[in-house]
DNA sequence: CTAACAAATGCGACACAATTGCATTAAAGA
DNA sequence: TCTTTAATGCAATTGTGTCGCATTTGTTAG
């Protein structure tokens, strides 16, 4: 079960570094610059977000995205802010904002997926 | 362009009525005692979006769920809750608590798509 | 009540995202 | 260098949602 180095691991890590974005499959794969089979793209971003290297975002088009995670303190990961889809750009960024919120009681939370739309700062 | 009233319309209607939660397409065809066409079904369901009967939700398993709207005084259509996804019993729910959100300068929001996942009070 | 128009439906095909089984390749430690 | 098994490629598969087109049916005008 340890995980190993391959090329395709870090040109993946790479792209989603160097866009600063949330980036789907396919979007990954236009932007690496190597010949990787769809299925292990998905292998690999799947993996990184159980390692918790990234976090997978679903917006409303129901695709999956994936951005970097920051680790907190203790090493966890956190979702725990809003997702920003532009409706010009078609960017999905993370936003440094939180994501507060109370729910009635007896329920408990343990993640959550929210994406706010509409025109980001570069758009507007 | 004007709506007509269907069989099909007010058998869906009803399911989500007495479901009192978000359903996808195939929960709400398995509700319905008639045999009616999924890409029927799927043509009321945007319908009444469109109309402001019901609202759709994304989760993160990628699919639709569909749940009937509160309009406010306005008649516009409040998408600005939170919705809730139960890890045990599987109920995609809206919750009564709106979503409250700060984001940078520049951005503005159009709608909004939040969903928590965790156990609901049912299930607690 | 009937005819005419267009909205709604059924059916099949399609598009697309994501996963899976299985044979093959290759990373890492001994 | 050898062994182990994680990672990959490929093809097939699953599942959700949409679309074109012929047909049906709700609505309204006469
Ligand atoms: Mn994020
Ligand atoms: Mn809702
Ligand atoms: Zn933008
Ligand atoms: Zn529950």
């Amino acid at each position: 079960m340890k995980r190993r180095n391959t090329p395709t691991k870090e040109a993946v890590l790479e792209v989603l570094k160097t866009a600063g974005k949330a980036m789907s499959q396919d979007a990954i794969e236009q932007e690496i610059h190597m010949d990787i089979n769809r299925a292990t793209i998905y292998r690999v971003l799947n993996r990184f977000c159980e390692d918790g290297v990234l976090h997978r975002i679903v917006a409303d088009d129901g695709k999956q995205y994936f951005a970097l995670s920051d680790k907190n303190d203790n090493n966890k990961v956190s979702d725990n802010h809003f997702h920003f889809k532009c409706l010009a750009c078609d960017t999905i960024e993370c936003l440094p904002n939180e994501v507060s919120f109370t729910v009635p009681n007896a329920y408990s939370v343990a993640h959550m997926n929210c994406v706010l739309t509409g025109i980001c700062k570069d758009c507007s």
